[in-house]
DNA sequence: CCTGATGGTTCCATTATTTGAAACTTAGTC
DNA sequence: GACTAAGTTTCAAATAATGGAACCATCAGG
């Protein structure tokens, strides 16, 4: 139930092939694509080409398998540092982290789901390339929800349009109108919990990342589980959360940000 | 500066734009990037609608300024894992980091460039991404040397073609020919050093990742500085890194196949 | 209030590129 | 050697990209 149906020429259904691959996560043959791809044989072996051209993909000559190409990791060194938050929050989730003692996830909107951007892990020493760059479902994440409740409605309406909601576990929001009214409740607190509506035994509690005009930049999210704490406790250092939020936000404003948009 | 030689249709000049705003390392104005383009106001003004609109850049509508999209960061996480030998090294790194306490690179090679995809850092926790994605020159560096030494003829020639052999320190070798007798010795030896040939005060010894059949996976190795250490020393680890990259290469090539359908 | 820049956006006839069915070339099997 | 599957190339028709020029702000002076 992917969503296909590209309107941007060539060069958006050459990154639509791109996204294939990506999707596929490992290295795929010809075949394996031309059978899921919207475009025939010749075409897609075109788009296949040029993208290797151009080392967006590597094709491995030994097995005939396409993978994603390192300029990728490239260009993402650079977008990443360029248009992320997550260079300029560094310092600022350190201290966080160092303060709570507890996981934290810098995330920013993309297309609709949520992206992780960086990663402060309690326990172990970070793994920083393997957590930065996941996504996730925006409806039933902390961080995906704190952003939802302070996006303009059109906007919201678009991300919403594009969500199939899926009931990930028995606390998950499963209809856009609960989940309506859940937003409206995080907009007035201020903060967004995830009471284990992604992961059983996982919760956390969210703080946006807003300009000063209320545009949502980003979010941040301290998460634990059921185990080693409650949601109350958890929501005790919601306070610090929002100050390391506005630090940040105030230092991206200072440097003038670029919008996410869904 | 940089001349420009693209010709992959339309899908290569769109992903010339792209580069070109990685390029800027900041947000950019349209008429700033008019300026360095070889595209008429109407075209570049197309692509940059293109890209927005696929997220692989993002319009701050404030400033009227593009930057890198955030899709980037997503796809990249998928290139690293699926297509750089970061994942699967990861473990053999951190062993050899371990024993030796020095700084490792790990390093492949992209458009004739040395792109640096992990490192452990024997002093300071990681800092992923913001190193892994670097780039750096192939011809005096010791991953880049490395791996020249041990690439097929044709492929060598496109590489130092392309290169402009810059001056970095007085020990850089600013010749074809001289770095041809360099590489022909790394071959003989098995691995290559960093003589201060980048940076000054900086030495390394590099060892190539090959498969069987000998072709470049990649490189690693070990870092310090003039003042720490002498390349002696250094060298005195080759054999322990040459048997790491041998374990990588093994790993690598057993695990590559399968293909799922759905 | 006008006038001229500057920076960005849209038009549209011309032109070059993409398209994709089909033919072809391997490489692998029985 | 004949059959199949996977990958590659061809070529006329269809389509999308091109870019010169016109257009629409917004702003700064006069």
């Amino acid at each position: 139930m992917g969503a296909e149906g590209n309107q941007d020429g060539t060069v958006g259904k050459a990154l639509d092939v791109l996204d294939m691959v990506a999707g596929a996560g490992k290295p795929v043959r010809f075949s394996d694509l031309l059978v899921h791809s919207a475009y025939p044989k010749a075409t897609l072996y075109r788009f296949l080409q040029t993208l290797t051209n151009q080392g967006m993909l590597t094709l491995d000559p030994d097995r005939g398998t396409y993978a994603l190409g390192v300029r990728l990791v490239r260009l993402a060194h650079a977008a990443w540092q360029q248009s992320s938050l997550a260079p300029l929050a560094r310092p600022y989730l350190d201290e966080l982290a160092r303060e709570t003692g507890e996981t934290i996830h810098l995330a920013q909107m993309d297309m609709g789901q949520v992206l992780y951007v960086d990663k402060r892990n309690a326990a172990k020493p970070v793994e920083m390339f393997s957590s930065a760059g996941k996504v996730g479902p925006a409806y039933c994440t902390g961080v995906g929800k704190a952003m939802l409740a302070h996006l303009p409605d059109d906007a919201l309406n678009t991300v919403l349009a594009r969500q199939s909601f899926h009931r990930f576990t028995p606390h998950t929001y499963a209809t856009p109108a609960a989940l309506m009214t859940e937003l409206q409740a995080i907009r007035a607190r201020g903060h967004a919990f995830d009471r284990e509506e992604h992961e059983p035994g996982i919760i956390c509690v969210a703080v946006p990342i807003l300009t000063r005009a209320g545009r949502v930049m980003g979010a941040i999210s301290l998460t634990s589980t059921t185990q080693r704490t409650t949601l109350t406790a958890l929501e005790s250092h919601a306070d610090q959360i929002k100050h390391t939020a506005g630090k940040i936000a105030a230092e991206a404003e200072s440097w003038r940000f670029p919008e996410q948009n869904g």
